[in-house]
DNA sequence: CTGAAAGCGCTTACAG
DNA sequence: CTGAAAGCGCTTACAG
């Protein structure tokens, strides 16, 4: 199936004739794109305008080959959730000045399995995986975490009642999932939790997860964050 | 910032290690990979064999620099409209026995603008673009058939009290949308609309659709799918 | 600060 | 039916 019917030529522009243009190296392009140090201004802004003149936007295949894809994905148990969408939007606006963006994937009813999803998104060399509402155990969470760098956000399902304070924690959340991946992002986990003291269940949590990091090798990554329960 | 802090070398297993363990070439594993014609059952058998056994996975940023990413990108304008949820549970439930996957993005509220969004898919190598519920302009939507295949679902907002019917026009339509893609996917754009005859809105929309389409070359394409209205 | 060359892991003609 | 080799468009050491 699916023969090529090539219509037309879809000639991107490729870094190489923005390099011609802008009578550089192929090199110095690509480190214009990676914005890495030790590039002129005087080479950096010829280069930008060679982009912009050619109007030239680098694939991600072929950067995920060797770099990264700029990609992170969320994975959702529910898309319908209104939790789930207010997280994403705190996600979106923390991601909105870079190059990363968000491909999200379902894991709901007739969807893939969660554990197909986040596997199809390794496949896919996303830089990072963000579960949402989990319900994946500790050592899976472990074994995701070896492969790519991985925030959960809201781990283990709080009752509905709960949403409105969730969503406070999670504007946080998006925060820190962004700092994290894109910062050093690697083999990262950061869990989520509430600043309320008189939950046990939370302590029961909390321990279970500094375990399971350690157990893992990424000890020295425990990060639990405690926000505060606002009413409303 | 993002410096790469590889702790622990992620080498997959590669093709060349499963042509190794199969006694074959690269190019064979590739054939089997790809399901493509022209390959022995006994080759095919050996070489899944040492793919399992090595459990081996291919890279789509690989894949994608000279043929496809089996990714397909529903772009949804608000994540929380249960309506989008049924329509991607019917399209995902085709795509079950594939190799592709689903990986959505959303230009709701604080997210990027739809047309960020379709770019940002057309740089990551999809395979296809859904769009659902859009409100681009038909010369947009050409402009992006031109460059990867398109199906669009629920093309204008339908009013919230036909959410039920819409629905099922779309259980239909998720089979369309694959069908195309994989089939012969390359500047299709489908269009569904619905039985109804009293409409004259309907009767506008098709025709604009048909000027567009003749107008940017894939007069040939033109697919109108009516389905019926059933109440419930 | 800048560039030439190798390499990432596939797919794609092209031979055999 | 099978395989060797080139090539996709970037990034990454390595020189200069």
């Amino acid at each position: 199936m699916a023969e090529a019917k090539p219509e037309k030529k879809n000639d991107r522009v490729t870094i190489r004739e923005v390099a011609e243009d802008a009578g550089v190296s192929v090199a110095a392009v690509s480190k214009v794109l990676r914005e890495a140090y030790g590039v002129s201004e005087s080479l950096r802004n010829r280069v930008r305008a060679s982009m912009n003149k050619l109007n030239y936007r680098p694939p991600a295949s072929a950067r995920g080959m060797r770099g990264q894809t700029y990609t992170l994905g969320p994975v959702l148990p529910d898309i319908r959730n209104p939790f789930f969408a207010d997280i994403l939007a705190g996600v979106n606006s923390a991601l909105e000045r870079t190059q990363y963006q968000l491909m999200m994937g379902t894991s709901h009813s007739q969807g893939p399995a969660e554990e197909a999803l986040v596997e199809a998104m390794i496949d896919r060399q996303m830089d990072g995986i963000i579960m949402i509402g989990t319900t994946e155990y500790m050592d899976r969470l472990g074994n995701i975490a070896k492969q790519k760098p991985l925030v959960t956000i809201g781990h283990h399902a709080e009752t509905s009642q709960l949403f409105d304070t969730v969503n406070n924690d999670d504007q946080l959340g998006a925060r820190l999932v962004v700092k994290h991946l894109l910062a050093n992002g690697f083999r990262n986990i950061a869990m989520l939790s509430s600043a309320s003291t008189t939950s046990t269940i939370l302590a029961e949590r909390e321990l279970g997860y500094r375990r399971e990091m350690i157990e893992n090798g990424v000890g020295e990554n425990i990060n639990i964050i405690r926000a505060p329960q606002t009413l409303r």
